[in-house]
This record gives C-alpha cells, structure tokens and sequence, in this order.
DNA sequence: TAATGAAATTAGAATCATTCTAAAATGGTG
DNA sequence: CACCATTTTAGAATGATTCTAATTTCATTA
C-alpha cells in the first residue's frame, strides 16, 4: 500500500493518538481535537480514523461491548481487565515466528489479548 | 460462579452453537432458532447469549467493524482475514503458562487472534 | 489568475447491533 | 392453588458508526 500525503486533520489526529498513552475512543479523539479545532465535525473523526487504520498508521481496538478504542501502532499487545474492559500496554516481543510455527501457516500479524481482573475489580468481587 | 439451571431457550442455543462450526452472531443464532421455535423474540436470543456468556459457557468473538460472534466454549485460537473477517479455528494449544512468564503477571485466560488473508481476498488484492 | 477536478470536510439523517423497559407468561415450591 | 422469581416478549431507545449529498479546500493546469 502506497502511503498518501496526509491531510490537516489527518496529522492532527494522529498526532493526539501518538502523543496519548491512553486507548481513546473516536469521541475522546473528537473532544481532544475540538480543543485545537473547535469547528471540527465527527464525520471528519471518523473519516481520519479509518483512513490511518486502513494504511496502517494506528491500531484500533475492539472489545466486547465497548465503543472500538485507536491506538499508536508501535509493536505491544494488551492486557485487558474482563470486569471493566481497562485496558493496559504490555509488551511479550514478537511472537510471529513462534506462532506461525505452533499453527503451521504464515500469518501477516496478529492480535493477542491478555485477560485479567484489575485491582478495583477485584475488591468489587470480593464484596459479593 | 454457581450454574444456573438452564432455560428452555438457554438449551436449543447453547446446542446451536456447540452444534456449529461456523461463528454465528447474534442474528444467525436468531434465524436458525427460528426454524425449532417460530415464534422467539430476538431479545429472547439476546438475553440468553449474554447469559451464557456470563456463565462461561460460550465465547463471544468481536472483530472490528462487525457483530459479536458466538463460539463453543472448548479452548482453540482464531484466525482472522484481515480483509473480509472471515474466521477459522486454529489450535495453538494452551500458552498460558508461556504468556504469564513472557508478561511476568498472571492473567487469568487470554484471546489470541492470528491475522492472515484468505485466498479470495488475496485473489481481490492481485487485481488492483 | 481563473478554471478544473479530485479529495476532504461537513451536518445531519440513517443504519445497525444491542440494550432497555414494562408488561405478560412461565415454572417451580410451599 | 397461590406465590414469587425468572424468563420471555414487543417495541422503543440508545449508542456507535456509516452514509449522503452539498460544500469547501487545495493543488494543478490552462
């Protein structure tokens, strides 16, 4: 895929998503950007999304039940709290050799969540 | 987590899913229910997917950009197209062990999804 | 500089999956 | 049977996202 030249509110808001370490959401993305560009639409959000993640710009991310999260593209996987869907970086390496080996197929990449119950969650548990 | 007796309905889907090998969402699992019991709500198939799910007794597998879908339970990895979503079961078998040391935490299961492209969509890929 | 055309942006309507609501049906248990 | 909890139902409501068609922007060419 040829990278196209990027527009204004292409870079501002891939911009935002580099700088953030925090997994935004596309209305998260949309009030971060509107402190910069106040007559920013959401159409335009969206737009800017889809397009970097169809060239591979950011990553996004989909869990059950919660409005899809984007993500800086730099190789790390995720640790996802099964109670309330918080979601951490972690980083195992690159794991495409081994994993191509134990299912016997190449693959172009792949997505790998890690799944546990954050502290908050976990007091919650206890209380029933 | 205590299991519930199951539900007239909770039965024939729970059946339904483990029956098939496909990945079906929610609408599916609604058609298909159909056929056995005419007159089932879709809220009905709703309600018992997310109750079983919150029992552990299926899996719900969400890709980006379309429905939730419903699986069996029994452990076994996906892999995914990344052009049309089309999903395959793979079975790397069980990585926990491998993952905890690799993140240095413990987590309590994790969703791994291979990313490939499938032959017709790299057929599409060719003629552009 | 004016004209052209492609791509980006916009506002709002539309869609789609899913959840919610409140009422009605069902199914044990005493 | 009477009771109460649970399940089911139909349809409205919600929330995220996409679509549409008009408008704006911007680079390029005449």
């Amino acid at each position: 895929m040829v990278l196209k030249q990027m527009t204004k509110y292409g870079k501002e808001i891939l911009a935002l998503i580099e700088a953030s370490h925090d997994h935004l959401t596309a209305e998260q993305v949309f009030h971060a950007l509107r402190e910069r560009c106040p007559g920013v639409a959401l159409a335009t959000v969206y737009n800017n999304l889809n397009r970097l993640w169809q060239e591979e710009r950011i990553r996004k991310i989909s869990v059950e039940g919660m409005p899809d999260r984007y993500d800086r593209i730099r190789r790390h996987d995720h640790v996802v709290c099964k109670g309330c869907g918080r979601l951490l970086d972690v980083d195992l390496g690159d794991l495409t050799a081994q994993l191509e080996r134990a299912a016997g197929r190449p693959i172009l990449a792949y997505d790998l969540k890690l799944i546990d119950l954050c502290q908050a969650c976990r007091e919650k548990e206890k209380e029933r």
